[in-house]
DNA sequence: TGTACATCAGTGAACGCGCGTTCACTGATGTAC
DNA sequence: TGTACATCAGTGAACGCGCGTTCACTGATGTAC
């Protein structure tokens, strides 16, 4: 008698492993990654509760998945919105911002299971580690080219696009954690495009 | 026998809530206030792990207590920042901007709590939405003054405090969270300094 | 000053819960010959 | 093409854990008269 009527195999799962990240990501929607279950998991995907470490395993190393598959859609969003404009270093800061701060308002557990320090140090997930780097790079070298277009000392760029990184992230924190008290009195398209002009600005 | 032999009274504990409140900050130094358990600090007190219920009717409202005596503390430090400094707001803000990133590290699991949604909303405890709004409002003042010495209109003085604002809240999530990543090759008292200098520059 | 009594601040046993993980196992699948 | 066998992907029972919270209780304290 197969949980599932509707799958072929009973036995087999035939794609547990993606079903399983799937629901994480689902399940982590509404709580924080540190109350996901793998218990909840195997029972949201029809599964014996060890089934899960068949493919992962344990817990931290499941939730490395999906702050992985998570870094890679940020990272996706990003490159679409920088390349789909050429030559204007500021519009691509812009745009880059706004989905930046936009994939925070969609995925806000996600967002800090991925920026968060449950996963630290992630030497210990080496694909982890490769998506973050990845990410970082890509966000720093978006900044630095919008910050460029400015005359500035080379050797402060790292600390400006620092700055720069700081405002966005501290937008999509503030917008997450404290909603009512950030957005009281304010339009939150009009702060995003406010924020990135100062932030570019104030190099120039 | 009393556990605690130095405690006159072996019953009557004496000043329990306040000890609790001492031993969860003690606690959330290392692991997140998520993680906190009533019977863990209950144990730490030396006292029956229902005594604390005598003083916090659960878990959470604890918590908000805990969180409450985080904000007097920042809003002291914050104050104590903006007072030992008079007519100059910049390097006021640059000093209360010190004291922001400061406390996030030296209490980095506290400022999550305090920052975070764990509580929200947080009408359902009116001593800390106090609180909240009253260190909310010393950090928009105090960036607005800064900002006020350039000439802006009226109605977008919001919008540039809370681009402040996030930029200096983005630095300290940033520093917790993601150190490895973002202190790469820079040095931190650098990029407070060049960060403030820039969060007001771009407004004057 | 002494005493009765209300109230306060603890105790300790118990409830029911869900969790991560381990273990020995079994059914399904794929491959070498 | 058939078959033996290794390997893969599941099962299900069990372990030990710590937790929040409730309950009926008791010892200590303070106050009115």
């Amino acid at each position: 008698m197969p949980a599932n009527s509707d799958a072929i195999n009973s036995y087999h799962h035939g794609n547990l492993r993606e079903a399983l990240l799937d629901s994480a990501e689902q399940a982590i929607v509404e709580q924080t990654a540190e109350a996901l279950s793998l218990r909840a998991l195997a029972r949201t995907a029809g599964v014996s509760q060890t089934a899960p470490y068949r493919h992962f395993s344990d817990r931290n190393t499941l939730l490395a998945a999906v702050s992985e598959r998570g870094y890679q859609r940020l990272i996706a969003a990003l490159h679409a919105a920088i390349d789909s404009i050429e030559g204007d270093a500021e519009r691509q800061v812009r745009e880059a911002a706004r989905c930046y701060v936009q994939f925070a308002l969609d995925n806000p557990q996600l967002f800090k299971l991925m920026f968060g320090p449950l996963l630290q140090p992630t030497k210990t997930y080496p694909e982890l580690h490769a998506r973050i780097r990845e990410c970082n790079h890509l966000v720093q070298t978006m900044l630095a080219n919008g910050i460029r277009s400015g005359s500035f000392v080379e050797e402060d760029i790292r600390y400006l696009t620092n700055t720069a990184w700081a405002g966005i992230h501290g937008l999509a924190t503030l917008v997450i954690d404290m909603p009512d008290l950030f957005e009281q009195h304010i339009e939150l398209e009009r702060q995003m495009d406010i924020s990135v002009r100062s932030l570019l600005n104030c190099m120039q």
